[in-house]
DNA sequence: CTGAAAGCGCTAACAG
DNA sequence: CTGTTAGCGCTTTCAG
């Protein structure tokens, strides 16, 4: 940890950055190098970062990191910023603009380099501030259709669609949706893939998202006793997801016999469930790994304006079999 | 996000910091606090770091930030951290001493205030190593028994112990223990906990971190295959009873009525099998906090050496319930 | 090729 | 009360 030697000045930046200019003789090269290793030489990437004006430090703000989805992405970003030299620093905005506006000042106090950023509801004040000040960013899974900024998302219209093409396939007439009662465009896209195939008999739910359990029982139920019943559940998220199932659970409602669910997102859960449960995919790797390298990308060159858009797969499973 | 005004000095220092030494007169502090906010001043938290040799950050390393109980903890040390103005830079260690030793080195010449670090395997070097050039830090969940160093985990011995205790009681005679081939202290606890209540009676599967779903499915086979087969298993983690649950269902094996079932941790997928799981529940929010708490308490006073053991829960549900 | 010096933005110390 | 200065550890520049 300790410093000091009798080469200061220009050593460290020899040692590490084998810089061409400024050559240095062979055998004091490695007398160098032996040094820093006698010293156990550190360098202070602080200081480095003060001087450089850069930090290579990636500000990372999901909605929860205890999130599977959240922490899923976290990992891979974690991996692709590294193999670059970069570090990550994280934040939960927990679907709230303050929490997030926060993270932003502080993570931008902190002189990140750039962002990654799950944007909440009604948070377009944000991006278009980190617009203006030029700081490379980019949104993921959740944008703006009215920013054009740097996004790697799904086709969310056409992953829902994709989910009640299959239950429709599979003989299923009257299908229950549910969803968020938001603002956030990506889930009314999905909701809007879904309704556009059911049209006028498609029963929808929207859950408040701090009142999942709650809701979900109360959009079931409701579809349940609808004149004619709903014979089959989509729902556009991985908790909504869980919630639902439970809820049918705790009904005893028999899925598939009596209804269907394709649910969105993974998690050991749907494996587990006495009828695995089927389930729209995302490409999880390449969302990280997108994101990660757009990010990069933008650093270098800031002009930079990418939209990423990357296809989902319906894994089709015993929870949405035809009925026999 | 400029600076530039006519008080640079100590005009940050000041506001940022409303230090009652060299107090400055009212109207001054007006005018410099508007002035702050004209400019929408923002202070160089690199700068200030650099000069103040703390970085208010903490490392946090965990086996896999994918993994839930990785990122339901580092949930909480986020929130905890922040309260107290700290933010969290992380890594996975991917249980390699490898990367653990990289993370350290890495998040070492960051600068970090302290680790949080849940080690892996053989990595008593890394710990002694942090413990001799006196960074503070505390090991979570993971500790070495022969090495004294701030340490927040859980009673792992009676944790095992006491779901042992709940099968017997609920007339299970032969139970099997799956739990991961390992040098880690604390998963031995755990199985220790468990055998000392069976003697010869216990059937233990170990299981090779790299290949969990081949080696559980081949110790439950075993188990099921013995003279006198196996009425109840407990797993030590939560990726075990996960695969473990997902290989009982491919044998059409009946929880609880053929096998009870007690895991460790707490997952979604637990609520969504037909028997809800039972399992032993850590207090996560403890751990977390406890953690921060413990490491704040250390950067103060470097001498501080800490344990803090917590007593986990059994929560008993259908998969393990008395056989009628 | 190698020393010396400046400066990144901040805070602490020291004079006025 | 307020202005000036030095220095955190690094890299870049400018002289030797």
């Amino acid at each position: 940890m300790q410093r000091r030697s009798e080469y200061r000045p220009r050593l460290v930046s020899y040692v590490l950055n084998n810089k061409k200019e400024g050559r240095i003789s062979k055998e004091i090269t490695a007398k160098i190098k032996q040094a820093a290793i006698d010293l156990n030489y550190q360098p202070n990437h602080i200081a480095r970062s003060l001087q450089a004006q850069k930090t290579m430090t990636i500000g990372l703000i999901v909605a929860d990191i205890a999130n599977p989805f959240s922490s899923q992405i976290a990992r891979i970003i974690e991996d692709e910023a590294q193999k670059a030299g970069y570090s990550v620093i994280f934040g939960s905005s927990d679907e709230k603009a303050s929490k997030t506006e926060k993270l932003i000042k502080l993570f931008l106090n902190r002189q990140v380099d750039g962002f990654i950023i799950a944007f909440p509801e009604n948070t377009q004040t944000q991006a278009q501030y980190l617009k203006q000040i030029g700081i490379p960013f980019v949104m993921i899974d959740r944008y703006f259709p009215e920013i054009t900024s740097n996004c790697v998302s799904i086709n969310n219209y056409s992953a829902a669609a994709s989910a009640i093409n299959h239950l429709l396939e599979n003989g299923r007439r009257k299908i229950g949706i549910v969803t968020y009662a938001t603002a956030l465009h990506h889930l009314n896209e999905r909701k809007r893939g879904a309704i556009d195939l059911l049209g006028d008999d498609a029963a929808v739910g929207e859950i408040r998202i701090d009142h999942v359990a709650e809701d979900v029982a109360e959009a079931i139920a409701g579809f349940l006793a609808l004149p004619e019943p709903v014979d089959a559940v989509f729902f556009s998220t991985n908790l909504l997801t869980v919630a639902g199932l439970k809820y049918l659970n705790s009904l005893n409602v028999k899925v598939p016999d009596q209804v269907a669910v394709v649910g969105f997102d993974e998690t050991d859960a749907f494996d587990l469930f006495y009828a695995p449960v089927s389930y729209v995919k995302q490409p999880m790797t390449d969302l990280g790994r997108e994101a990660v390298n757009l990010l990069l990308e933008t650093i270098d060159d800031s002009s930079l304006q990418k939209s990423v858009t990357l296809d989902t797969e319906l894994v089709a499973r015993q929870s949405s079999v035809l009925l026999r």
